[in-house]
DNA sequence: AGGTCGTTTCAATAGTTCAATAAATATTGT
DNA sequence: ACAATATTTATTGAACTATTGAAACGACCT
C-alpha cells in the first residue's frame, strides 16, 4: 500500500460524520444502503451527506452502485484489512513475541533503568 | 471506544509525516526511539517533528517517557487493536460469513443484474 | 412530454490545519 | 553558574475542510 493511500483513508475517517457512515455500512455488510437511507439514519442533510460520501468513495473506503435513481453504498472491507497490514508491517522488527509486552510498556513506568533515574537530578 | 477518540486517531494518521513516525515506532516495538533519532531517520526538522509528536501523543497513538534530556517515544499498539475492534464492531450484522463475500461485491460491476435493478425497490 | 423524487453540484461562509521561522525551556557536562 | 545540546512553544500566513441553501441533474412514472 502506498503512503498516500493510507493517509487518504485516515483523513476520510477523521470526520465524525464519515466515521458514522463507514461504521453503519460495515454493519450492513454486503447489503449496503442507498444514500437516502444513510441520510435519514444518521440525520445528515443531503448536500452534506453527499459531500462526505464522495470523500469516502474517493478514498476507496466505500463503493457505490447505481440502482435506478438510487445510489447504493457499501463498505470496502478488504481495503481496511490491507490498511491494517500496512500499519503493522514489520511490527516489532519481526519479533511478534514482543508485541504481547506492549500493554505493559506503553505506560513506560519501569522501562527506564532504575539507577539512571535515581542518579538524575530531580526537577529543581 | 468513543467516537471522538476514533476520529482523533484517524486525524493523527492523516499526515504523511505522522504516519511515517507511527510506522517507524511500530517497527521499533518496545524499544522505541528518542525524538532526535526519529527526526534524523525521517529527515524532519525539530520544530515540525515536535508538533507532529505532540499530535500523535495527544491522540494516544504513541507514548512518551523522559530519559534524561531525551524523550523516548513508543507506539501504543493496544489502542490500535481497540480501534480496529471499534471499526469492525457488529460487522455484517453479526453474520461473519458474509464478510468473506466482500471482495467480490465491493466492485459491484455485475453484482446487480440489469433486470433486477429495473424491477427492484431501493429498500428491498 | 411533464411532474416528481433521489442525489449531486455550486457558491459562499466560517472555521481549522500545516509548515517554517525564531524564541524559549529543560537537561547535561564543565 | 555557564555553555551546549535536545526538545518544545509561539507566531504567522497560506491552504484546506465543513456546512448550508439553492439550483441542477438524472431517472422513474403516468
Amino acid at each position: 500500500m502506498e503512503k498516500i493511500t493510507a493517509t487518504t483513508i485516515f483523513e476520510s475517517l477523521s470526520s465524525g460524520v464519515r466515521l458514522d457512515v463507514y461504521r453503519l455500512l460495515v454493519k450492513k455488510g454486503a447489503e449496503g444502503m442507498v444514500a437516502g437511507e444513510i441520510g435519514s439514519s444518521l440525520d445528515v442533510p443531503p448536500a452534506n451527506l453527499s459531500f462526505h460520501l464522495k470523500t469516502l468513495t474517493h478514498a476507496g473506503l466505500i463503493t457505490v452502485c447505481q440502482e435506478g435513481r438510487f445510489q447504493r453504498y457499501r463498505a470496502n472491507l478488504p481495503l481496511m484489512m490491507e490498511l491494517i497490514g500496512y500499519l503493522t508491517e514489520a511490527c516489532c522488527n519481526g519479533n511478534p513475541a514482543q508485541c504481547g509486552d506492549f500493554s505493559s510498556q506503553t505506560l513506560c513506568p519501569q522501562s527506564i533503568d532504575t539507577q539512571s533515574v535515581m542518579n538524575s537530578k530531580p526537577t529543581a
